[in-house]
DNA sequence: CCTTGACTTGGAGTGGACTTAAAGAAGTAT
DNA sequence: ATACTTCTTTAAGTCCACTCCAAGTCAAGG
């Protein structure tokens, strides 16, 4: 697979594949004899999870000491498990503040359309006490 | 309250406080007669709202527009509440994009756990495979 | 052989969100 | 009053994660 189809697959520029690759948040991507990227099915693997991960927002630094680790094989099986728990850890943090930014935006969201429901005036003196929720 | 006391009950510098501030996230914050930040119980509703909004990724952008149309009075309310709608939505999305990142990483830590636990060997060929687990 | 177009590289540029620096004014302790 | 701390401002700097550019290479069609 060129990496125009793989960019096209997933949605993501060939420049940032291509970023991702020299950063080594991904392993070295199989090559044809003349030098260009021809994705197999692992490279694929990587790139999925390397999209996956940025998603959920871990850092670019935290992918590559990953593959690093990967890269050397069994024996730093236990130091990429602690990686994985620690960036586990500060995604699942990363989501309770969503949640409960998600609260307030839809008490307030709630707010709004009853007052736009009821003539967008009943509002007036409350309008200052803004974000009052809890 | 002060800068510096806002700054420590909030966990958050000074510099992005006045930051916030210069570039309209929050309305501007009540001042003393010298020009001094003291900021009132509803100063701190906004500032509080902008961290807890950020942290759930939406845009300074967006919180800028929404602070201008506030200020510009209840004619504006159904735009504020479309905003808001539309906030709404691309933080879900985050969150369902944080979950299938959680999924995958979940997956992948079990995976390492029983390897662990069986002596760190028993993995050997499957290593190649990486995350084959959709 | 020559052109076209997709690929290659290294390196510079961009955008968002702070963060730091420099210089000066105001409130507080001695 | 003098010194110290804490505030003020504007402007420049930093960090991250791309994103774009220039110059060059390679495979296929005419």
């Amino acid at each position: 697979m060129t990496i125009r189809q793989v960019s096209e697959k997933y949605g993501i520029s060939q420049d940032t594949l291509r970023y991702y690759e020299k950063m080594g948040m991904i392993p070295p991507v199989t090559r044809t004899a003349g030098g260009i990227r021809d994705y197999q099915e692992s490279d694929l693997g990587w790139v999925e999870l390397a999209i996956c991960l940025r998603n959920a927002g871990m850092s670019v630094e935290a992918m590559v000491e990953y593959v690093r680790l990967h890269r050397q094989g069994d024996s730093t099986m236990r130091a990429r498990l602690e990686l994985l728990q620690k960036q586990r850890q500060a995604i699942v943090e990363r989501r309770e503040r969503i949640d409960h930014a998600l609260e307030r935006l839809d008490h307030k969201i709630h707010i709004y359309e009853e007052a736009v429901e009821n003539g967008e005036l009943t509002w007036g003196q409350n309008c200052s006490k803004e974000n009052g929720g809890k």
